[in-house]
DNA sequence: ATCAAGGTACGCTTTACATCATACCTTCAA
DNA sequence: TTGAAGGTATGATGTAAAGCGTACCTTGAT
């Protein structure tokens, strides 16, 4: 599996990109749904029901990770992705918290 | 002084358009300036030190105010603009937290 | 009444982004 | 080893957004 640059580290995350990635709603609801999970929880990429394209999908995860949102780990033949809650939560405390509690049906995720 | 629309309230302010204003560095800042002032403060528009043109600053102005970021009253010859400070931490809370503790590189000037 | 100053509206250009189709690479299972 | 399935890269497209200049409208001076 190709290319997989671009996980920042804690301390190289910033408030713009952070912002930037979550200013789209389909990728706040991936950032929803795996919060909703136990920490540490892997899902398949395929697993949050986006109505978009493969290669618009690949866009969208690439976005979360080169932000620090996510951590993409190859498995076999799919890549998981994982929230980084800890350090998230560490370098931009209540940021989660506010995603988290948008109370808006996700958009673009199949309908409700 | 024209059109004066767009001052969403507080319930109908999204975290959607919040973001998306906020995704912007140069509205950030004025968000950031704001916030370091005393609650209620109003500021002109010009005060901002934005290098930018006046269109351009009157686009951005028009950003935070229909995201419901600012308001902005009109003071005889000028729009003073004023943080929303309260509406917006009740309706997203620690929203205005982070944007305050981004540690900002001043503008213009390379490296630290 | 006139005029400079503060803002907005409009039109335009340029850049960024979301989206897709296609082609290709990798992995796992027949 | 052949092929289906999962992902990525690339290129194209449409739209949104940032930026500017200019023209225009207020307001408060002169």
């Amino acid at each position: 599996m190709p290319d997989q640059e671009g996980h920042p580290d804690e301390d190289e995350m910033t408030l713009g990109s952070l912002l930037q990635a979550l200013a789209d709603p389909l990728r706040r609801s991936v950032i929803r749904a795996l919060a909703a999970e136990p920490d540490g929880t892997e899902r398949h990429c395929t697993s949050f029901g986006l109505t978009v394209s493969k290669a618009t999908r690949t866009h969208h995860f690439r976005v979360l990770r080169e932000a620090g949102l996510i951590r993409q780990v190859d498995r076999g033949n799919s890549r998981m992705a994982q929230l980084r809650r800890a350090e998230i939560e560490r370098r931009f405390p209540g940021l989660l918290a506010l995603v988290l509690n948008e109370r808006q049906p996700a958009a673009g995720v199949t309908a409700e």
